[in-house]
DNA sequence: TGCGTAATTGACTTTTACGTAAGTGTCATG
DNA sequence: CATGACACTTACGTAAAAGTCAATTACGCA
């Protein structure tokens, strides 16, 4: 395991601008070190740009991906605490499990609709 | 199955505002007919705002759900555009693959954070 | 020690997806 | 016929999430 990646480093291998992974360490999603006045990111800065991508594609807002980001970061020692972020775990993933249906409803209607192309095709006397 | 429905109608059923639906229509993904100037929605419409909705909660732009859209729409006639089309549908699909990983990783990291939280309260000897 | 490359900050701009306000029209109902 | 509910258009506003650009600064090395 890498001890440092330069942003450059980063912003390549996740396909991603520097304007971005500053945009996230301003909105507090990371918090790479310095040395200098130069950003040094650490494997669990990486693990979190891996997550915030995650959710992106999901498509979670900034304010929601903090929110998450903040779920895996220790539980909490209070009693309230901890059950206030079950409760938020649990909202979380309801909300990901309609996504779940709908991603699987898209699929099953774009497998409709390939079927239907595909016979189309038969019909014109095309091998697929 | 109902003929037409008006726009506060649907703007309750979604959820949504009467300028959404507008904005969809400018944008062209639906065709609401009119009678005078008032917008009368048919159930095609009102399916395809269904299909909107889904499309957003996934977040995909409205430019990609206006791809999806296309897709639903009959299949072309010709055998070029036949292919072109599968070949479009492979895409949306690999893409929501993408998301399908996407969403049982964070799922998975989800059912991690609240195992913490409920093993953190059994030690504090809450019973859950 | 000069130079290129990488990095930084800050300001300004852009795109998306609507929100909001202003000014009207239409129609049923009390 | 006044009122309220619902509808319309046009125009401008806005928040989120970066993109872009300019002006510096720092480092590595030939």
């Amino acid at each position: 395991m890498r001890e440092y990646y330069s942003i450059t480093e980063l912003t390549r291998e996740f396909d991603i601008s520097t304007r971005t992974l500053r945009f996230y360490e301003d909105e507090g999603l990371i918090q790479p070190v310095r040395r200098g006045r130069t950003r040094l990111f650490r494997p669990t800065d990486r693990h979190l740009i891996r997550q915030i991508m995650r959710g992106k594609r999901l498509g979670f807002s900034i304010n929601e991906i903090r929110e998450i980001i903040q779920i895996y970061k220790e539980p909490p020692g209070e009693v309230g605490q901890l059950k206030l972020m079950i409760k938020r775990i649990e909202e979380k993933r309801d909300d990901l499990r309609q996504k779940r249906r709908d991603l699987e409803e898209t699929l099953a209607e774009l497998d409709q609709a390939e079927e239907s192309c595909v016979e189309r095709l038969a019909e014109l006397g095309v091998n697929t």
